[in-house]
DNA sequence: GACACTAGGTCTACGGTGTAGACTTGTCAA
DNA sequence: TTGACAAGTCTACACCGTAGACCTAGTGTC
């Protein structure tokens, strides 16, 4: 039999599984090369042999998540309709991950689901009239936008502990509650909105129609 | 006299500015209580007389960011263009700290000058035929892309260590070089503009032109 | 002037972190 | 059979945040 049963040898891709459940719901910075190595019975030690430093760990993480976008067919719909599929095909992946996101940021370039990405939305920009130089900016831009636009979702946000959510919810509606309404009207008057948005699903369609209708208005 | 000279009490201001200091060049992480007591002759421990744990003293290096937002003066411009000069503002005092943009975020509705700069926002958003919910998601999702947008700066960051930035540089320009131009003929193409944009200037330019015309474009 | 109170320091200690360097061991190719 | 090499172990170092007990100088009050 080929396959040696329970053998020592450590799975890199499973480590980073680990890795990954971890910093979902405890966030990134929860990861330790200690407390992974326990879970797969190993030496700390054992894990650079598979990933050079912590950055490497996070790095594998975001590749992984990076690998979750599955892309949309190109089809005969107008540039930024296509370009809106796109990105929400993006942020589809990340909303899985949301403490996580901006460690896809770094990757996107080099990884290749992320490389197919970025190749199929500079072709749309160009076919929206956009120089290739002007479409990487934009691009760019486009990305971070909603990369932040996922590790600032302010639902997602511990959602895990909903008691340390529901305690953040208080202090804040304490906060806003305090401030005097004749100084600031429209904060004290929007403040449910302010304090947490009504619905996730349009928070993110508000946020993913802002960055596409922003790069509608900027070509000129 | 009342000031006793040299006195041996800490200033906590004083502790700010070098935390500040720190995390500006060699980022947030950088910053311990350690490091700030070695600085200020004095125990570690003595800081926490003056700051809860090290979120509040990272939350005090995000009012001292904010305190530096000089708000325009409303005129009668369309509300569009005091939207962008007021977001040119805020973008403009967070330039200054590219690494620690973020730290912001959650003061923002806490610390006086957030809330004068959200609420001028709101003002203008309504101005502009948002309601007044509306306008609180649309703004948050504002700052968040303008703070994104800062911490993302591709110039900007590690410019204290001119090496190292260059370092960063070969690696990126190299793992672009060696695409298939086949495969990634736009991003290959765009090499350049994908590594590193051609001016700073620009670069914060287009980025607040976005943020506000894709403000201008959702409204309906 | 005596006295209690307290703000703001000190000291010690605990449990955690990343990771360098030298070591051992299991596996496989020649 | 014998090396070589990949992979895991062990030890150790230099950091980190911070809990808890303690000290001490200054201040306001009787």
């Amino acid at each position: 039999m080929i396959t040696k049963e329970t053998s020592r040898r450590l799975d890199p891709e499973k480590v980073v599984d680990s890795a990954l459940a971890i910093a979902d719901d405890e966030g990134p910075a929860a990861v330790s090369f200690r407390k992974l190595a326990a879970q797969h019975d190993v030496t700390p030690m054992a894990l650079y042999r598979h990933f050079k430093d912590k950055d490497d760990l996070l790095a594998a993480i975001g590749d992984r998540i990076l690998a979750d976008v599955v892309l949309p067919a190109p089809n005969d719909e107008r540039w930024d309709e296509q370009l809106h599929t796109l990105l929400t095909a993006f942020v589809t992946a990340l909303r899985g991950h949301p403490r996580l996101a901006d460690l896809t940021l770094p990757r996107i370039l080099i990884t290749e689901p992320g490389l197919a990405l970025s190749e199929r939305a500079l072709e749309l920009l160009v076919q929206g009239g956009f120089t290739v130089d002007d479409a990487a900016e934009v691009g760019r831009q486009a990305i971070c936008s909603l990369i932040s636009l996922v590790t600032t979702d302010p639902i997602a946000r511990e959602v895990s502990d909903p008691e340390a959510r529901e305690a953040s919810l208080r202090r804040k509606r304490a906060s806003l509650g305090a401030l005097s309404p004749e100084r600031y009207p429209l904060i004290t008057s929007a403040a449910g909105a302010l304090i947490c948005p009504e619905s996730r699903d349009r928070y993110y369609e508000i946020g993913l129609d802002l960055v596409v209708a922003g790069i509608r208005g900027i070509r000129e």
